[in-house]
DNA sequence: ATATAGTGAATGGCTATTCATTCATTGTAT
DNA sequence: ATACAATGAATGAATAGCCATTCACTATAT
């Protein structure tokens, strides 16, 4: 078996192990047993344990950055493709319950010990929302007094705190669809009844 | 020194340590030397090690809830209501780091181990802001499209996420007063310029 | 004097990492 | 075509260090 394909077959392999127990219990052999190598075939592509996680991160958000941009790319209305953003995030953590765990609690686990922390795979994926809506202030579709930077995080944060019902293993109160309109219609349209104001 | 003194001493220096470390880098010996107990001491008070993490949540979450319940008190408006748990929330997390980071970072590590997840302080904290959005649709201030269980998500995923930033040190790029404007403005009135439909 | 609270060194279990060895593949010489 | 050598990938048992928990002992209060 040659090396790219050993490499990967780790990486899949701890993805699975940290979503499931966690990166401090999860142990080497886990993962080695996981992937069907050696434990020690382990440090021939990685430095350490923790290089493992990162390698993790880097990788699958690395994954889903390439796919969320390739649909993004065949839209050009703002409204639109913050739906998009949302309906992709949405499903990909629903159905990959590993790399939602793995992102809601190991990469904040982890920001502490990331010196660099914004110049990383995570922030660039969170900051496709920001591009998003200064396009649409630029076209005049989102209010200019919303900041893009506060925006970004509140949608982000919105998003990943409802997948999270899914990984916490609670019987599912909404469809994806459904939750993916929610977010939706608050961000675009907020909460408010239009006429809220004569009462 | 007597009982719920040295408990409650344990209990500070744990949200302490675990703040700065995290759960699994925390030694026992850390939490001691922090509350000025010997190791032996906080067993004691507490079963074992995981068993002070439940502590720190169910008391720290505990004082929270107590607050923004007496503050909501006086309110009567669902809008202002929901005012005022951002805008305590996020003053908050913005002053007592330690519980910020216990509540992003170990709650979520910890959420796996519990098992009965809905029947926990969190849950209650959490749940406060369903039952405002519910009080607002009943006064028909609140679309009655917006689900309520959808919706506390969103808005609590939204404020922590927010308040992440202050936890990971970046340089403070907005004031707690600014994000809780914005929070509010994208949950009230969205984010789409009014006449946005027009384009 | 007894009970209760507190101490902290010692224990024991656990696991990341190492490294001497094996194995499979490729190259070279005859 | 065959034998032999060289390479480096892979292995997994052994090491070494960490740290939660215990417990025999001390201090304090009544």
């Amino acid at each position: 078996m040659k090396a790219a394909n050993k490499h990967s077959k780790i990486i899949h392999a701890a993805t699975k192990v940290f979503a499931k127990k966690g990166f401090f219990n999860a142990r080497i052999s886990d993962i080695a047993k996981e992937a069907k190598v050696a434990d020690g075939t382990i440090y021939l592509y990685f430095n350490n344990k923790f290089d493992i996680l990162i390698s993790v991160f880097e990788e699958e958000i690395g994954a889903l950055i390439e796919q969320v941009k390739k649909l993004l790319d065949s839209e050009d209305d703002p409204r639109e493709m913050l739906a998009v953003f949302a309906k992709n995030h949405l499903s990909v953590m629903k159905k990959n319950k590993h790399l939602a765990e793995v992102i809601q609690i190991e990469l904040r686990q982890s920001a502490k010990l990331i010196k660099d922390y914004r110049n990383n795979k995570f922030s660039e994926y969170v900051d496709i929302i920001s591009t998003i809506i200064k396009l649409g202030q630029e076209q005049s579709i989102y209010r200019a007094s919303i900041r893009p930077g506060i925006a970004k995080r509140a949608f982000f944060g919105a998003l990943d705190e409802i997948s999270r019902v899914w990984t916490v293993g609670i019987s599912t109160e909404y469809s994806v669809e459904e939750a993916t309109q929610q977010v939706l219609e608050i961000f675009l349209c907020g909460i408010l009844e239009p006429d809220a104001s004569l009462h």
